[in-house]
DNA sequence: ATGCAAGATTTGTTCGAACAAATTATGGCC
DNA sequence: GGCCATAATTTGTTCGAACAAATCTTGCAT
């Protein structure tokens, strides 16, 4: 019997609650003399209904059963956080104003900082390279004041912020947060972006969290509709 | 020489380009005389590897290496597709129209299929449960006719469609497609919705695929602005 | 030179064995 | 009974070996 059958049908037995979920399993050497197959091949099966999250191993004590079905969850396939933004490498960063200001209600509201502190804002729109068309987005980036030395690498657009923060300080970006929700362009944005108010858009909030959760920048995208998709593929996968 | 260092060397040895990426890795009996260890801990090292996405291996022909760094990515944090649609467990779906139905060419569009094909169409209003506020979103279920008995099941209000059609014919959603857009809501959908006409909405599009990639259904999705917010976060994490 | 078949190479899978490490059970001592 | 050292149990890791499956190489026949 190969690891898979092994794999397979110990799957059943836990679903047809042969072994419930908190009771244990049989001992490795067991479960090799019932399907006659070598200590290896079982480790093979089980270390799979490991992986599956059926199971649960400890050394010294035995296999416990801890689901009946495997936890399945949807991963988003993202090789990186470029990919997220799913246009930085095709777009360029044309900033409009960079200024250290303390941040008023609202703003301290959305980027969850205090009142009156004084975050690195820098605003700008974002354009497809190569080609002269209307600007993709109104992008709002808040830079914690901690990283506030960025303002001098900002002249080559074609690098995300956040990447920069990493290379510069050696932060590592181990969380984001983003918001999508819908809004209405209007005003001074409607105008940066060449748009007809009240137009429908798109907006993006992005917290880029370091590894201790602080909020290393944020960063606000308004995207008129029309011009930006927010697509993704989500995959079936088994475990984690 | 354990396995966990073996595989340490190796990376430092790819990221030092001693085999870069396109050229080959040594074969394992090689690595074993290297090393001094056995072909089953050379392995366990080189399988590390393989997960961390830095080398791809095939039978009969030897590995290579794909990355010089470790495939960093970022998964979303998803248990299942009830999360993926985030408001399912709380929210009740009234059916306002079951009908099988051509597409037309804009629908047909939307949702993949041919012009002409009669896809059961369910559409209706999805609302918080318990509390009598305004609806959350306007839905537009397309289902495919392969599934279409599903209609005698559509009472019980809180599964969701793609789960019924799991359960009643032994289908898998092993993918899912998700387009989210900004759009303006109007006409019959504000309506339903209780809306005031042109206001700004979010437009989510959901392809449920099968394992060979069959469309088993699509959802439109629109909620208005304000009722609803998309939210996701996303952890780093290596290898996948 | 070309095409194909046989052989060599390389990774995939399984076996039996041995020891290490963690946990649990046992038994004696107070 | 309670405590602690010891033994037994159970999983973790590694070894050497053998064969299977896929791929690549070689050499022969045409």
């Amino acid at each position: 019997m190969n690891a898979g059958d092994i794999a397979s049908q110990l799957r059943d037995a836990i679903q047809r609650q042969v072994y419930p979920v908190g009771a244990g399993l049989p001992t490795e050497a067991a479960l090799c003399e019932r399907f006659g197959a070598s200590r290896y091949t079982v480790r093979q099966a089980l270390g799979h209904l490991s992986k599956l999250g059926m199971i649960e191993r400890k050394q010294g004590s035995g296999s416990i059963v801890s689901a009946t079905e495997p936890q399945v969850s949807y991963a988003q396939s993202m090789g990186s956080l470029d990919e997220l933004m799913q246009y930085a490498k095709d777009t360029v960063l044309t900033v409009d104003r960079v200024r250290l200001e303390p941040a008023g209600a609202r703003t301290a509201q959305t980027i969850g900082s205090g009142v009156g502190e004084r975050w690195l804002h820098v605003s700008g729109r974002r354009h497809s390279v190569g080609r002269r068309t209307a600007p993709i987005a109104w992008t709002d980036i808040y830079i914690n004041p901690r990283f506030r030395t960025v303002e001098d690498y900002l002249d080559d657009k074609t690098v995300p912020v956040y990447r920069l923060i990493e290379e510069l300080f050696g932060e590592t970006v181990d969380q984001v947060e983003q918001d999508i929700t819908a809004t209405l362009v209007t005003g001074r944005v409607a105008e940066k972006l060449q748009l007809t108010p009240r137009q429908p858009g798109l907006r993006v909030i992005r917290r880029y969290l370091g590894h201790d959760q602080a909020v290393l920048a944020i960063a606000v995208n308004i995207h008129p509709a029309g011009r930006f998709r927010y697509s993704m593929v989500l995959n079936r996968s088994v475990g984690l």
